[in-house]
DNA sequence: GAAATTAACTATAACGTTTGCGTGTTGAAA
DNA sequence: TTTCAACACGCAAACGTTATAGTTAATTTC
């Protein structure tokens, strides 16, 4: 075959190639594979063929430099290795590919210079808008400039779940307060007495909410709260490393306490409680109920299967795309100041660490 | 201040701009800011004061249309909420951002048709290179057009953990027969008897390796493989559904056999089979070891904590980047034909489903 | 003091697209 | 025959860079 010697294989097509085989120009090409009626049938059918038999696809990269947007969303998060975040990101890919989007993702590992490099590494043209779980570093620095400078460069952000009141911009976030209320209530009303919370350090702002909910509850039920019965973990960043450190602090902790419920702030917090208790031969829950936060394979695959708090990660990464991908597309029509708060509901999946209400 | 007029903070400043502003040609304004040595050093200082100013970043689309790379891996996997594969991606993510590369994620379901999309989604010059674990679907079609087309394209591929003999590529993987036969004789050595491994179909071509080597060592150790102490999970693409459905037949399957040493080829089969072993009032490890593989936080905070395999998937994840970027980087240096397979070392980290060999 | 050299820039092309506008053929209306 | 749309196409600019090849003017060389 004669086409097959004047283009090697290896050589990806282009317009300027595909208008030298044929005999045309650029722009002629280019308006018959868009099907402009500036072309005839003849020559439409002609190039058509050409661009199938070679597999012309329009090169991305021109198509961004021209058209001053690159169909791509960077999503920036403390750790990958992570049930909540993947959930999320699952969600973001769905939505975002459904909407001809793609998905750069950078990981901050809960740095704040890592976060930093991240966003100037992605915002010199890469990618259209960010959404972002700000980094418990930033958290605790207070530190957002890097934040304000992008968005004053009209770079859309997003931010979920670890969210900043300081920053203007969408947010997509779970109501915290009324969740840890629902799940504080279910132990109130399965008879626990002394209920307990493992909590954060209040820089971590879904920690600090968590609790208060946890203690407007307690006093919405005229139950005194008692500042001893709550535990901050003190986790310098990362749990995962500290695991001995994490269970010597609830150890000390129930030893000290008589606790008969405890509500975790998170899954690692309440699957290594109730290890500990299991090693103090605490019947669970007869003699101690557990209600975690997240609803990840830890809580699903536990002994005994722990009740918790499903943040619908999945559908908090479809409305983050949503809410960035919408702003992205209506430049002009949103209004600028116009930003929009998405609150995701929660569910309490009851499994086998909490006694049935009515029992 | 003057100059604050002339550019509005929105607008991102470009070599055009700033030439405009200082009133010199485009190229004098990037041969300054590149430091060439064609431009006086009082014109250099200028613009690089501008430059700085107005926080100038060389538009990264323009580079990779001129450069014709982009800096960016393709990462296409079949899930994201998964521990392993995460742990690989925490990996490529790590040591590409070391060398200045971005990293775009696909996911493709485990479906065939998604992988495919995805793949020609990012081929458009979005990437210079892909990574990819194949999903199971493509695995069972036997259908690698896409992955073919695409090396033939010019974009190279690394493959990790599912690989595929028939395509011609680098790879990264686990010496899956030799793991097998590692974790196989820890349980024949600590005296288990009745050995038997829950395991995938044999598409799925780690599953098929590893009951290969399960097979090896019962031979090596004179012990009869028993066919029916195989259970092959008939699993339609998607485990974290079924999960009843995967207890049935391990119950099943425990029921029928006498059993008192099971090598799971992936964590959740572990998870599983001590659930059901649990249910039916199996002691752990004293009546029934159990060895899985991945070693993920299910493995880490199970009840009790389980014995695993360690794939190392940080270390896969760097891998296969490096693999990557150095083909990216040597395209004349490297032959064309010399692929590489790396294999990264596995390790069993005993924990407590199995007894110690000395005891 | 004319020719050669150098310093310091500027212009241009190219990467692969899209698009508005210009232009040379037609066939038909006047 | 002249005039004029309609048709089918090509040209050129633009997106933001960089590299190569000019272009000045000043300085050196003998």
């Amino acid at each position: 075959m004669k086409i097959i010697e004047i283009l090697s294989m290896k050589q990806k097509p282009t317009l300027k190639i595909i208008a030298r085989e044929l005999d045309v120009s650029i722009s002629t090409v280019s308006k018959a594979l868009r099907d402009s009626k500036e072309i005839s049938d003849e020559t439409k059918q002609k190039v058509k063929a050409f661009a199938k038999l070679y597999n012309y696809k329009p090169n991305n990269i021109a198509l961004s430099l021209k058209n001053r947007k690159t169909k791509t969303l960077g999503v920036i998060i403390p750790e990958i290795v992570h049930h909540f975040f993947t959930t999320v990101i699952s969600g973001i890919e769905d939505y975002a590919n459904q909407r001809g989007y793609n998905v750069i993702v950078g990981l901050s590992n809960e740095s704040f210079d890592q976060e930093v490099l991240n966003l100037e590494m992605l915002a010199n043209g890469s990618i259209d808008g960010f959404i972002i779980s700000v980094a418990k570093e930033t958290l605790q620095k207070k530190d957002y400039h890097h934040l304000r400078e992008t968005i004053d460069q009209g770079i859309p952000i997003v931010m979920f779940d670890r969210v900043l009141n300081e920053i203007s911009c969408d947010k997509v976030v779970v109501d915290d307060i009324e969740t840890s209320e629902k799940a504080v209530q279910k132990l109130i009303d399965s008879k626990a007495e002394n209920i307990a919370i493992i909590t954060t350090e209040d820089y971590v702002s879904v920690g600090k909410l968590r609790t208060q909910g946890y203690l407007k509850t307690l006093i919405k039920n005229e139950i005194q709260p008692d500042e001893s019965l709550i535990l901050k973990i003190d986790d310098h960043l990362n749990e995962e490393d500290h695991l001995e450190k994490l269970e010597q602090q609830i150890k000390e902790f129930l030893e000290t306490k008589n606790i008969d419920a405890i509500f975790a702030v998170n899954e690692l917090y309440a699957i290594t409680a109730m290890k500990v208790a299991r090693a103090m031969c605490y019947k669970i829950p007869e003699d101690l109920q557990v209600i975690g936060f997240t609803d990840g394979v830890l809580s699903k695959h536990a002994y005994p299967p722990l009740t918790t708090v499903s943040q619908h990660g999945k559908e908090m990464g479809k409305q983050t795309a949503e809410l960035l991908i919408d702003r992205l597309e209506n430049e002009s029509k949103e209004a600028e100041d116009q930003y929009k708060t998405v609150i995701v509901k929660t569910d309490i999946i009851e499994r086998e660490t909490t006694k049935s209400i009515n029992s």
